[in-house]
DNA sequence: TGAAATTAGTTGCATAACTAACTATATGCC
DNA sequence: GGCATATAGTTAGTTATGCAACTAATTTCA
């Protein structure tokens, strides 16, 4: 097996094993001792509507880049936390508009310090020209992929 | 908000949801394909065991970042697929050595094959010197964090 | 106009993740 | 030796993911 190739495989395990569950484990160890009761999957749909608020499910798919049955779901909990409502489209009935509710909207500044704050951690020693390959390569691989 | 931080949270929403996601899913899609019936979290278990055989578990979460009840699990439904056996040490009776059945051991070149595919899709028009970034990138934050 | 195709969202099923609490074995130390 | 502590692994409960199949509303186009 030529050298090259396992070397893109040991990539690949690179991206799914180590890096995003790190952060991801940290930024929820972070919210809880913050006092807040919110997954990051959760925290990432509040961020797309923080952003734009009253977004339909699909263009949230779109923004998160997760199917249609795992945004169903995240709204459902969502929702059940009072955290997001769902209103439905006056132009189109089959659309829910997903919009905040005021106890998200004052969610907003303490999980994007936090989440800030995670990222300075995690990127102690990386210069801005290394995070702006990162973010290219990873560009490149979705739109290779997509 | 200063602009530096908002780029720092939009990084950490890349590495979750993207590039990660497509490639998985890609990776899943080409095993389905290929008659597989794996997926890619029991692959990167096999994938460690076929770098070395017989892995206690605990050594298992190490190398693929799982806690012991992912791998407990994962274990359990690789072992109902007689893909992996789990045999008792002999000199410490807490540890179950986890080892490839035959069946496994086959499955090993063709799986890469399709691992090497997908990434080498994945990978194009990304050049060594930015894979080499990435991972040095992926190292230094899961050293910040762990 | 009306049937076919498309789009938005939901539900069911299987797998996987994390936390917390648990059992069993091994090690440390007085 | 024996008790406290640490380590290996399992189980229970909740959330999340992907796929397939479904309903309902909208658009296309003959």
């Amino acid at each position: 097996m030529p050298n090259n190739q396992f070397k893109r495989g040991e990539l690949y395990s690179v991206i799914n094993g180590m890096a995003s569950t790190a952060v991801a484990r940290r930024l929820q160890k972070n919210f809880r001792q913050a006092g807040l009761e919110i997954t990051i999957e959760q925290w990432s749909v509040l961020y797309h509507l923080w952003k734009e608020d009253c977004l339909s499910q699909q263009e949230l798919c779109n923004r998160t880049f997760r199917d249609k049955p795992s945004i169903t779901r995240l709204i459902d909990n969502l929702e059940k936390q009072k955290l997001v409502k769902r209103i439905a489209s006056k132009t189109d009935r089959r659309i829910n508009l997903v919009c905040l509710t005021d106890a998200a909207k004052e969610m907003q500044n303490l999980t994007i310090d936090l989440a800030n704050q995670t990222m300075s951690e995690a990127l102690i020693g990386v210069n801005k020209d290394e995070i702006e390959i990162v973010k290219q390569v990873f560009q490149k691989v979705y739109d290779n992929l997509t």
